[in-house]
DNA sequence: TCTGGGGTCCTAGGACCC
DNA sequence: TCTGGGGTCCTAGGACCC
């Protein structure tokens, strides 16, 4: 159930990336600027004004918006206030649910009576996060998170807008389907097919046939949505459903042997994370680009959930001989990625037992994932005291297989406790 | 000269069990 | 004597989000 008033809030800062640079380097500010090189991370307002927008390659901006500056990425800065900005709104209310780096939901019904009403809340986030942090940062008030988010959306850039609930229809009415949570380029499609441009129009889609058009779930919830029904809480704490990480190759030959090295690196990284958080999972599932981006999946779901980088590197592996010698005639491969799913949280210790009742194989197995274990969470206490380059498995060591720092990587983390 | 990286959720179909 | 239905788990692929 919803709150019946208008106290959930949904903050935005406006062209994260791209403000902190502007925020670092006073020359940048009223500028066109972005943030990446090959690709367009981040672009700042003065750029998006010439058309220029996150995700673009880099050589389309330039020719875009030709006065157009190229930061380089200050990616611990971006972590540090990101953080901060999640410190601010924990001022208000411990209610705070992260969805990213830059963006959060809060409820505020149990703070009015300290701070005033949701409104007066939004509006002291803003001027706090302008005077500490320095940075723009758009807000969204209303009676759900759907609202929320789509009212933020409406005030960007460096906004509020509040939705009273008795005009909520009002509100969303106008807009394009595109601003709903969920709304992508194909369903957009579908929908523009059926001559559903506005969130009024698909409000008065009966469900049934919204569901033919999209699907079962999809239609459901999106005729929800459009109607105002939107059931979700602001969610703290929530965990991490997978880890895993990916890396763009180039062009490699379609080999384990030329994979074998960047999904050493792949597993390095996920199972220290894991580690780090306390979990292990079951499932570890690889998926392979090929030229032209056509990709392919395979996945394995072991008995029993680990969090080594061994046991992820080497079932990661396997998987990638099957999905070759499934796909004969791709000759070249440009990306790699692993993924753990079905995780478990799992004691701080591991306990080795060598009495525990399982069949030979299984105990044998079990023995390698703990003697594996030990050698990682002694390599994870070296590198947290001597840096993360001190010790690892030779081929992580050895080979520069990322393009991208780790410090970027991490910042696209979802892990909120992580 | 083709777009990086980390996530969530849904669907369809098969295996297997009752 | 070959056919019903429901549930769970798993895999592969796709859409979408930041």
């Amino acid at each position: 159930m919803a709150a019946s008033a208008a106290s959930i809030l949904h903050a935005d800062l406006d062209a994260f990336y791209a403000s902190v640079e502007q925020l670092l380097d006073p020359s940048l500010r009223g500028r066109p600027v972005a943030v990446g090189g090959g690709v367009v991370l981040a672009a700042s307002y003065e750029a998006k004004a010439f058309g220029v927008s996150a995700g673009m390659a880099g050589w389309r901006a330039r020719s875009l918006c030709p006065d157009l500056v190229f930061a380089s990425g200050h990616f611990s800065e971006y972590q540090r206030l990101g953080d901060e900005f999640t410190e601010v709104m924990k001022d208000f209310t411990p209610d705070v649910e992260r969805i990213s780096i830059d963006e959060a939901f809060m409820d505020v019904t149990g703070s009015v009576h300290l701070f005033g009403s949701p409104e007066v809340i939004a509006e002291s986030l803003r001027r706090r996060v302008r005077t500490e942090l320095g940075l723009p940062v758009s807000v969204g008030v209303a009676r759900t998170k759907h609202l929320a988010k789509v009212a933020s959306q409406v005030a960007k850039p460096d906004g509020l807008v509040v939705v009273e609930p008795d005009r909520e229809s009002q509100f969303l009415s106008p807009l394009p389907v595109g601003l709903i949570w969920g709304v992508g380029p194909a369903t957009k499609a579908r929908l523009a097919a059926q001559g559903v441009h506005t969130i009024g129009q698909l409000a008065a889609i009966e469900k049934k046939s919204l569901q033919a058009v999209v699907g079962k779930a999809a239609g459901a919830k999106l005729s929800d949505l459009a109607s105002n029904l939107d059931p979700r809480r602001v969610q703290s704490g929530r965990r991490a459903v997978s880890v895993g990480a990916q890396s763009a190759m180039g062009r490699r030959p379609a080999t384990v042997d030329a994979a074998a090295v960047t999904v050493d690196y792949l597993a390095d990284r996920i199972a220290t994370r894991l580690r780090k958080a306390g979990r292990a999972g079951r499932t570890i599932s690889v998926r392979i680009r090929f030229l032209e981006l056509r990709s392919v999946s395979r996945a394995l779901t072991l008995r029993h959930a680990v969090a080594t980088t061994k046991a992820i590197s080497e079932t990661a592996l396997e998987l990638i001989g099957v999905a070759l010698a499934e796909n004969p005639t791709e000759r070249e491969i440009t990306l790699v990625g692993l993924s753990v799913s079905r995780l478990v949280d799992e004691p701080p210790i591991q306990l080795v037992l060598p009495f525990a009742p399982s069949p030979g194989r299984l105990r044998a197995a079990t023995a390698a994932e703990d003697l594996r274990r030990a050698l990682d969470d002694s390599m994870d206490d070296l590198r947290r005291r001597f840096g993360r380059s001190a010790v690892g498995y030779a081929a992580v060591a050895l080979g520069d297989v990322s393009r991208v720092p780790d410090e970027f990587r991490a910042l696209a983390e979802h892990d909120p406790e992580g």
